[in-house]
DNA sequence: CAATTTTATGTACGCGCGTACATTTTCTCA
DNA sequence: TGAGAAAATGTACGCGCGTACATAAAATTG
């Protein structure tokens, strides 16, 4: 069976095509009983429009784009991280009638964002993980400049006026470190994530802050680096142990990260008296089954996806003349410390 | 700026459009130095073709579907199982050039898959999260006799020749069960999934045939059930509390359920020493992090997700009049049970 | 009831590209 | 060098729909 066209329901009607666009579009003035045999005849032939057709005569593609970075690997969605963010734009992706186009990042090269919207792929898009590089900047600032409806999430650009979804992380890292320096530790390790995110250069900020409010000087030989990635805080457990003696609790950027060097740590044979206290990030899932349980930042990512998609869709209903559109947006979410038995002292 | 269309570009190269287009897409015998005369009009105009347009000639839109199910909550991505299957999607997509287009049900009635094709919004789909009623069967089974590129992932239907890529849960929880038994555990509780899904069918069939062969008796009262969610788990174990002392062991038909169920015993002042053995299912991050790390069955899910991804891409090359679509295709691939603490015969 | 407005429908075209077919140019070989 | 083959390019149209504009039908008014 070939599937009908807009031809053979005008035909079947006795209407012109002109009218079935009408009829189905809800254009236009249309007598009631020319709806009702223009309805039936798309109901008998099984009429539903082309998607594809309507996209290109519309000149509108009908998809929310959404960048995902290239991890190593490819296990992409395996973190937390992403799943909230995409289960909250998914959501209001789906309120507005659009599709979720998902769009990866190939590993070698930058993203040529602006071609999304010149070829039509997308109407809109959000541009997770994102990295402080000049072809990145370059990139989302031609989007900028074309005024075309976008959005970063979790990270933002010294010295650019980008569309941001931010959470305050500065602040977050601030309080974790606070908390640990109020249960008396003082020797506090930080294992951080890559500098090319403005997060972790956030966290950095936040967890000198509170240490210089403490009157702690800041000792460079307890900063570790990781790449978000549990294996890379279990790699980081070599380094940390070495000079473990020196380190009261350990901050990380991420949950992942901390359980890896936990991991590490006893898989290195450091017993459980000697394991410092542990602040992690996210409040992943993770965190609350970890033993001991895993005291953590929360970070609202469910709701960064549905403003970063509110905001995305709200761009493009608005009138290009519009002035809304061009005020970068640059909003920061607050995060909860969520505290757990990981960063109580033990008496 | 405007942007330059095949048109513009014809015309700085003083060629015609038909050119344009078979220098861009390598077709047909091109004169070198037509052809680069093209390239460097297209370069200097800054010329991309239009994807919607491009799609819209071709009649396809070089996008790869994937269905996801409706969860309470919406929170859909945040299953680890999820996120394995949709980066081998992603990974297999990203090789055959072909976007991902996520695609939501409707929380309220059956997803017309059938449409999802005639509107031309793939060219082939991915189901995720299909269940056994009468509506859904309906909905595939056009999809099967219009000879469509689809495969449904981690659910059989009965009765049915369908596209299927499959684990082989009876197997797994065969072993599962085998391997508590083998640890001299004789009452052995079953938290399922509820039983609209083949694999929580499968698992029930393995569970049986695990301690028949055992000679041990099916208890009825020992079965309880959850709905995937941790949530569901810690609900469960009020239930499960009820009759501890009859019973030794529990598996659970995943991580988080099972997880969810040691919390809630644990909440509800379940002494360590009185908690059951366990065994989870599908051995996602959270199964190590457990305390006790938590024995599971490992099931290939990054793998269901390439292998689906292949079948329908490879579907999608074949001729019409190939023989190879029409042999629906069922694999299964094997599980793995890790054994780790929580499973371990206390002495 | 004719002149006008309002409402309903039809006609015609463009969106940007792929491609079958027609035409022109270049090459080959006698 | 000229005829025929091969290579290169141009011409023309369709894909299915939205929609501006033209036209016809119905309603309104004086």
């Amino acid at each position: 069976m070939i599937i009908a066209s807009r031809k053979e329901v005008a035909q079947l009607a006795g209407v012109s095509e002109a009218t079935v666009s009408r009829v189905l579009n809800g254009v236009g003035p249309i007598r009631e009983e020319t709806r009702q045999r223009v309805m039936e005849a798309a109901e008998r032939l099984g009429y539903t429009p082309n998607a594809l057709a309507q996209s290109f005569a519309r000149r509108r593609s009908g998809n929310l784009g959404v960048v995902m970075p290239y991890l190593p690997k490819a296990r992409i969605f395996s973190a937390y991280y992403f799943s909230e963010i995409l289960s909250g734009i998914g959501s209001k992706a789906l309120e507005g009638k659009y599709d979720l186009l998902m769009l990866f990042r190939e590993p070698g090269g930058t993203m040529d964002y602006l071609n999304l919207f010149r070829t039509q792929k997308v109407d809109a898009c959000i541009i997770l993980g994102a990295k402080d590089e000049e072809g990145e900047r370059a990139a989302i600032r031609q989007l900028s400049e074309g005024r075309h409806p976008y959005c970063l999430i979790n990270q933002h650009f010294e010295g650019e006026s980008f569309h941001v979804m931010d959470a305050d992380h500065v602040e977050g890292s601030y309080e974790a470190v606070k908390h640990l320096i109020e249960q008396g530790f003082r020797r506090i390790a930080f294992l951080n994530g890559p500098p090319e995110y403005s997060n972790s250069r956030d966290r950095m900020s936040g967890y000198c802050r509170a240490l210089e409010e403490a009157g702690i000087e800041l000792d460079e030989s307890l900063l570790f680096e990781g790449n978000f990635s549990r294996k890379s805080g279990f790699a980081a457990a070599e380094k940390v142990a070495a000079r473990l003696k020196g380190i009261d609790a350990v901050f990380a950027a991420n949950d992942r990260m901390a359980i890896g060097l936990q991991q590490g740590l006893r898989s290195m044979g450091v017993p459980e008296e000697e394991m410092p206290a542990f602040v992690g990030y996210d409040d992943s899932d993770a965190a609350e089954l970890g033993a001991p349980p895993l005291t953590s930042v929360r970070v609202p990512f469910y709701e960064l996806g549905c403003l970063a998609a509110e905001h995305v869709l709200g761009m493009l209903e608005q009138t290009p003349s519009s002035a809304v559109s061009r005020i970068p947006l640059h909003r920061k979410l607050p995060t909860r410390l969520v505290i757990r038995a990981s960063s109580l002292k033990r008496k």
